[in-house]
DNA sequence: ACCCTTTACTTACGAATAGTAAGTACGTAC
DNA sequence: GTACGTACTTACTATTCGTAAGTAAAGGGT
């Protein structure tokens, strides 16, 4: 045990922290990928790509996701600097939602995964009955 | 109320999912969306992009993963097709994961996304405190 | 005067999920 | 016979999610 272990181990954690490295527990970088990849995120970001969108307008085009998600969401990609948020001070409240230059690599990103998933979700399926039969 | 809703609704519900719409509630793409964008999914399809993985390396390798978390993971992206599972018969257990071509496809999706956000930690961050200050 | 409507949230609470710690199995080495 | 190593499970707790019901405040109808 303990056996002199070898090049493992290659540069410091502060280091990697610092440039943005997942795989370290503790990094910041893993609550941003939190953020944007979760259930909510992914599908608001893509609904941005399109253009500014009011809050109940993205409440109607993402399938499913309730108020209180949709705002937590949202605050969380607005306080990443992902999504703008623009408050007209009206009665009844009007609030539009845009990606920022940031949120719209991203977004950009995020699609990338997305659309592979949906034209491959033929391929998946099969794959998951051809896993359920054996 | 009801002025006749326009140019929406373009196609039935039913064709949508059946090539795969995340935008639509109860697709099951949506299920694939969640196992490879879960917290340590896409970890995983990560570190086992750079090869076979067995289950103690991929742990050590995926910081802060618990045991429990790494084998739900691992069992959900085998179901899906992207992991293949390779059990040896011997004691004490010995397992290797691996990526399937499915999964070595996705992989590459998720690890653009994972990329792009660290290389862009510095620009994110500063995004941040901008917002945290006003 | 009174109530109803609209929009973007917020709050309360039960349900589901994630995380932590402690098993379990079992052949080999000591 | 006691301890070890590996890949899990299981039991329990903490966190998060989802659903439903408020909340605010101007304007319209009757």
């Amino acid at each position: 045990m303990t056996e002199h272990l070898p090049a493992l181990t290659p540069e410091p954690l502060s280091d990697r922290v610092r440039r943005g490295d997942l795989m370290a527990a503790q990094c910041p970088s893993r609550d941003v990928l939190k953020h944007v990849t979760s259930r909510w995120g992914v599908l608001a970001l893509m609904a941005l790509e399109d253009g500014t969108l009011r809050f109940s307008a993205l409440r109607q085009q993402i399938g499913g996701v309730s108020e209180r998600m949709l705002a937590q969401t949202l605050q969380a990609l607005a306080a990443d600097g992902f999504v703008n948020r623009v408050s007209f001070d009206v009665v009844p409240p009007h609030v539009e939602y845009s990606l920022s230059p940031l949120g719209r690599e991203v977004a950009e990103k995020v699609r990338g995964l997305a659309d592979w998933i949906e034209v491959s979700m033929p391929r998946i399926a099969e794959a998951q009955q051809a896993r359920a039969r054996s």
